[in-house]
DNA sequence: CTGTTAGCGCTTTCAC
DNA sequence: GTGAAAGCGCTAACAG
């Protein structure tokens, strides 16, 4: 069942079942819709491969998703939700999603030769490195580009990424909402554009609110478990330990209240938690952690939006920017009496 | 860069490159070796839609993963890592992975028709129903199929699952040897099979050391979190409680572990507890929770494997399962004194 | 509005 | 061992 035999059957040619089929608008609409009937009747699929072949355009979306970078994939909790949403997103575009293979890092054109090879329409880059020779080849090209999570230049590339500072900010309010005066933070690795956002976001709210920040409340981490419980400890150790901490990954955070836990503290009645990313694990604790959410799902959504934004406009514009809002998911670990909540606002 | 060019440029024709590049016996190993160095001197890739068109091999292989199959995602909170193994697998067999769009579910030929149009090497399934018509259409077909988790029977399909009895054999065992005689178990939705395997397990094993298995030591769970928490409860509400509890998922078993240390009972003092997945959350957990590891990354390498198997195999064998081995991760929720571990084997 | 036709870049007989 | 040539199934000029 080609399209000859289409033709064939509708007692047309060829030419006419293509513009009925991509609905192009020479064709009547009398025709369009007899044909297209035809088709599904006869359960006629478009070989995709002849029509990237002739058309130049595969309408497959590359998803360029670094699996080998750093400790192999657990990183990122959320790829599934982004995952998700990409794939609803470009099926709703009419489009495919394809898992690109990793190319050799030290090769500038190894990904642009994929995309090549594919005709790809466009590549979703995440949990990649942007200064990688391969993926920076790929950036400079001429194919749309969307990166999450990650601030890339290119002239046709843009990114998407949540609002890790308003964020943070949101999460410092709720505890000096709450009562707190002193506020730590444990970070993540700074060199991470997150990481950074998040920490300028905590510094941001809480000289708004005119409190302190001394260096001692300042503990780096590294996304990771093991640091968060470790900086919790070092904090919990000063003079004057903090009331509250604000850490910057749910990884790190459920490792904090479980080390202050287990040292004798108490969770949230000496010390508040409130922690980034909502993963699963942060609803299944008890006491639940107090985290800011991101929405995941619009990552994906938002990708492909600008991906047909890119795709659209001339080669050369500014990179652009879509920051997703986040919301804070208030639990009991920032909140001594989880009723009082609902009586004061 | 295309053939054409390449070839004129190697002074040959272009049959001669093609086969060059595909490594056909006919040409001598001189000009292979001469054109293939010629073609990635030249960043030379080969067009895939050419390439699939006229060979009638896209070598695609599908994904079908049913995101909305209930509470839509979350309950797969393996599935970042099958499509990592996944994807190494199909990028080392040289094919490209391809995430299909949901078909309406009662067309019984949305996938075939899906399959044709990318002209698919074969399609691997997750978290589907084999029972959906679309689903069921799809595994009628000559098509190579891979279940993963799932029992399918097909002309050309296979399935590879994890060694779900096996695993709650461990697990009953590993309680057995830490001394416990009353152990109950929290159940899946036993109209799954992985759900139904561990229960089997369970019981086997409890038979086999002369265990007793009261109708009331067996709670039936959903493999959601409240499921796990109502279940303890209500074990733990019986005259006569279980020491020891094998819950069948991970999300409740955390949720179980939670519901007894809420209730003042001890974990493991008062009842040990034994989970199935080692999602992440259960090395988050204080206590951490002892649980069955599944091998995710060789559920992806194994489909694959699978699907060049079947692709070569006449279209009529006995569908084949394949059942991966699982391994005990013990942590602090089944053992008394964590230290005892080493010296009392 | 519709039909004819020339490719898209590759694989694959079939000759040589 | 190599080359010539005929498609693979579709799109996109170009005519009409």
């Amino acid at each position: 069942m080609d399209i000859n035999e289409l033709a064939r059957r509708g007692g047309v040619s060829v030419a006419t079942v293509s513009r009925a089929l991509n609905g192009r608008p020479e064709v009547s609409p009398a025709t369009r819709d007899r044909i297209r009937a035809l088709a599904d009747e006869l359960g006629y699929a478009p070989n995709a491969s002849a029509r990237a072949l002739a058309s130049r355009r595969s309408g497959l979306v590359g998803l360029l998703w670094d699996t080998d970078y750093r400790s192999g994939g657990r990183q990122h909790p959320f790829l599934q939700e982004v995952l998700v949403g990409l794939k609803e997103a470009v099926n709703e575009h009419g489009q495919g999603l394809i898992l690109l293979p990793i190319a050799p890092d030290d090769d500038p054109d190894g990904y642009v030769r994929l995309a090549r090879q594919y005709t790809l329409d466009g590549v979703v880059l995440m949990g990649v490195d942007e200064c990688t020779p391969s993926v920076a080849g790929l950036l400079s090209g001429a194919l749309p580009c969307v990166a999450l999570d990650l601030a890339v230049g290119g002239p046709r590339s843009a990114s998407v990424s949540s609002d890790n500072v308003g964020g943070a900010r949101a999460a410092v309010r709720h505890l000096v909402a709450q009562g707190h005066r002193r506020i730590a933070t444990v970070t993540g690795p700074t060199d991470l554009k997150p990481a950074a956002e998040r920490y300028a976001g905590f510094r941001r709210e809480l000289a708004r609110h005119h409190l302190p920040c001394p260096d001692s409340y300042v503990v780096a981490g590294d996304f990771y478990a093991d640091s968060g419980a470790a900086a919790m400890r070092r904090l919990l150790a000063l003079p004057e330990p903090p009331t509250a901490v604000f850490v910057a990954g749910d990884a790190m955070a459920i490792a904090a209240v479980q080390a202050a836990q287990q040292d004798g503290w108490s969770v949230p009645g000496d010390v508040a938690v409130v922690g980034f990313d909502d993963i699963d694990a942060a609803g299944l604790l008890r006491p639940g952690l107090t985290t800011v959410a991101q929405d995941y799902h619009r990552f994906g959504t938002t990708a492909v939006g600008l991906l047909a934004e890119l795709a659209a406009a001339p080669p050369d514009r500014a990179s652009r920017t879509v920051v997703l809002p986040t919301a804070l998911v208030v639990r009991a670990s920032s909140v001594r009496t989880p009723l009082e909540e609902e009586a004061t606002p």
